[in-house]
DNA sequence: TTCACTTAGTTAAATCTATTAACTAAAGAA
DNA sequence: TTCTTTAGTTAATAGATTTAACTAAGTGAA
């Protein structure tokens, strides 16, 4: 299985059917405002495929219409949108240090939103405290007469390709949990698909699915908190994720960026771990586990070591992007996780890396755009809601 | 652009058609000797279907019915082969050292192949060489009664995703080469698919398309030659090849692995291919570019100062496939290329490397396969005659 | 031998999807 | 007003898979 929601490789009608179907929603959602004829010139189906499905979708409240779109000499075409009014989509992300939830639109945007720093405990505490915050934000008013279309929860660790399991997160202590089976039964009532990921993907897959502006091609996200992982998003109308056979794309963490160098708690040495993530600064400054990093730093004002400490990290962060465009090469770079909260000590030192490296086999190509979120505390979990909308299309 | 022959995301009953006709030929080239109902088993197609299918692939020469196959207690079913009798696929490899050439059939076996070692000059001069080669080839009375399913051709560096443009070939010294329209009027009656990929993209292709025993569910293969590259395969019935945004997916002999190590032609330092490429151990041991490098290295003997650099240049081959591991999980590994000729003095400590450095990620999980491919002289120019087959069953 | 049972594969009718072609709708320009 | 252009709808058509019933070909037990 290479993606979360690629479609099959053969099927009936009814498959030609969910294919078309999403196809069109895809469409406006990368074009909003795009209409009937817009969508028939840009899959390719006739006007009249169009039209059904759009009635369908309308009547369903999946697109809503807009406003006339002037066309050169001949009748305008009405604008197109996806319905914001009448689903929702709720996303989780259970982080080291806390965790968020997110209900959103079809459309992305973030209805509500909740976050404890409470680091999660077992994976029944985590479930029980997940389960009540997800309740209570379901029971809003501004939500509660919403059809749910279902929940994604992102977890710090690789997840089986095949199944909903969480392999290892080594920051959480644990291990093989299918958090989904655990979570069930504190929320019985919440319907719709339930999807588990790694939460470097989802964050991947938002930024991928709920883009502003131009639709990218394909993104990594690098996300840089406790640890460092990525994830990759590609694909046209169906977004896809590459999980590889034991769910480890993208676990650059462990890729080996100075031979010979500090042990990592993988037990080799030299990972990238060891010199960008939230557990090496705070080794290599004395920061313990229980302060927060961004403000134990900020204690620390101009301190050279600080300053020393901050600027490998970004080098590290800066070989990294470029290893990544080497192998990947995606068309856009997106940084993320909780060390952006770091700044530019860190930031700085990894642009000016990855702009002063970059070589021939670029030459006359567009360099590839660099986007930074400073602040990605929801990221993730907006990224899950994103694959339940992605997943909800097949059967919109 | 993904994939090279991925489906569309949208389509009409045509659509529909193809992609089923695709995904029956590919369950019996994964599975040779499947039935009927052992195919519609695998598609979730109907027997009716499947028989409709198989029906029109037996007239038109793809497939062929072998013995009985027994079952439990009831009506046996006839075993379906691939038609290795009717059809022929061109495959062509433009190497730094020479040109190959192979004619497979349907089922990878490669019925001739050719080989010259005059170095590529110009694109011109190239086309017209192979165009020689190819015509020989095709006039030969064991393939000239087939038909020609089409030409893939490949070449040492990255090719446009979008169009069939060489981008750049240091080693050849040649710049966005249009290389198919070159050669076409060499070839002007050669019909079928043209196809042009990078050499280690195409290798990778074949290996997965072309595989012996279990289909792999993914494949890396990594092409250490005159320079170092890799090409990724994933998918079930239509293989993915990744290609980025650049076509620079894969280009991981510019990954860098030793930070502030040696200079490297593309102009920064510690990029893999400093440490492990044809022209990385040439240099260290000053071997001229005109002597062969297998020769010169067999001629020193059991010399510590050769030792040392084929133990230097294996082990970066054990960080690279680490990385590569941890970026790309595939589920199989095959390493290729001119330099695996030099023997188990760099083979060994890649292979000791990787397994002495496996971590906890892949706890409880099944070690990756490694696959060796001693002589890899045609694997590329095989694996693009496969690229060819994948292009033309959607066509069948 | 016969019969029941199982699995493989084919056939014709039915179902469902997208397309085609003709239509209506709505705007701008002469 | 009329012509032209583009948007969108509708009814008939074409085409693909499925359904359901069939035939075919084996095993095993009475």
């Amino acid at each position: 299985m290479v993606s979360t929601f690629a479609p099959q490789a053969a099927g009936d009608l009814n498959f030609l059917k969910k294919l078309n179907r999403s196809s069109i929603l895809g469409t406006v959602r990368r074009y909003p405002g795009a209409t009937r004829a817009d969508i028939a010139a840009r899959t390719q189906l006739t006007k009249a495929t169009v039209g059904g499905v759009v009635q369908a979708l309308l009547e369903r409240g999946w697109l809503r219409e807009g406003e006339l779109q002037p066309r050169g000499g001949g009748r305008p075409g009405r604008a197109l949108y996806l319905d914001d009014a009448h689903h929702v989509l709720l996303g989780a992300d259970i982080g080291v240090r806390g965790l968020r939830i997110v209900a959103c639109t079809l459309g992305g945007e973030v209805l509500l939103q909740r976050y404890v720093t409470e680091p999660p405990t077992t994976p029944e505490a985590t479930a029980a405290r997940l389960a009540a915050m997800l309740r209570d934000m379901r029971d809003d008013p501004g939500i509660a007469d919403r059809h749910c279309l279902g929940l994604g929860v992102t977890v710090p660790g690789p997840v089986a390709p095949e199944q909903p399991i969480l392999r290892l997160a080594p920051n959480l202590g644990w291990v093989d949990v299918a958090f989904l089976e655990v979570l069930r039964p504190y929320l019985p009532e919440l319907d719709g698909a339930w999807l588990l990921d790694n939460e470097a993907n989802a964050a991947a897959f938002g930024e991928f699915y709920f883009h502003d502006g131009i639709p990218p091609e394909s993104i990594v996200y690098i996300s840089a908190g406790s640890g460092i992982g990525s994830g990759l998003v590609t694909g046209d109308n169906y977004p896809l994720v590459p999980r590889g056979v034991q769910g480890l794309v993208g676990e650059i963490g462990h890729t080996i960026v100075q031979p010979g160098g500090l042990y990592c708690h993988c037990g080799n040495r030299g990972c990238a771990e060891t010199l960008v993530s939230g557990w090496a600064i705070r080794a290599a400054l004395g920061i313990a586990d229980t302060e927060n990093l961004e403000a134990a730093i900020a204690a620390r004002g101009d301190d050279p070591d600080v300053n020393a400490v901050l600027r490998r990290a970004g080098e590290a962060l800066g070989t990294l992007m470029l290893n990544l465009h080497h192998t990947l090469n995606p068309a856009t770079l997106v940084l993320g996780g909780s060390l952006m909260h770091l700044g530019e000590r860190l930031i700085e030192p990894a642009l000016a890396y990855f702009e002063a490296h970059q070589n021939d086999l670029l030459r006359g190509t567009q360099r590839v755009p660099i986007k930074v979120i400073h602040d990605s505390t929801f990221t993730a979990a907006r990224g899950a809601a994103a694959q339940v909308m992605a997943k909800a299309a097949l059967e919109a």
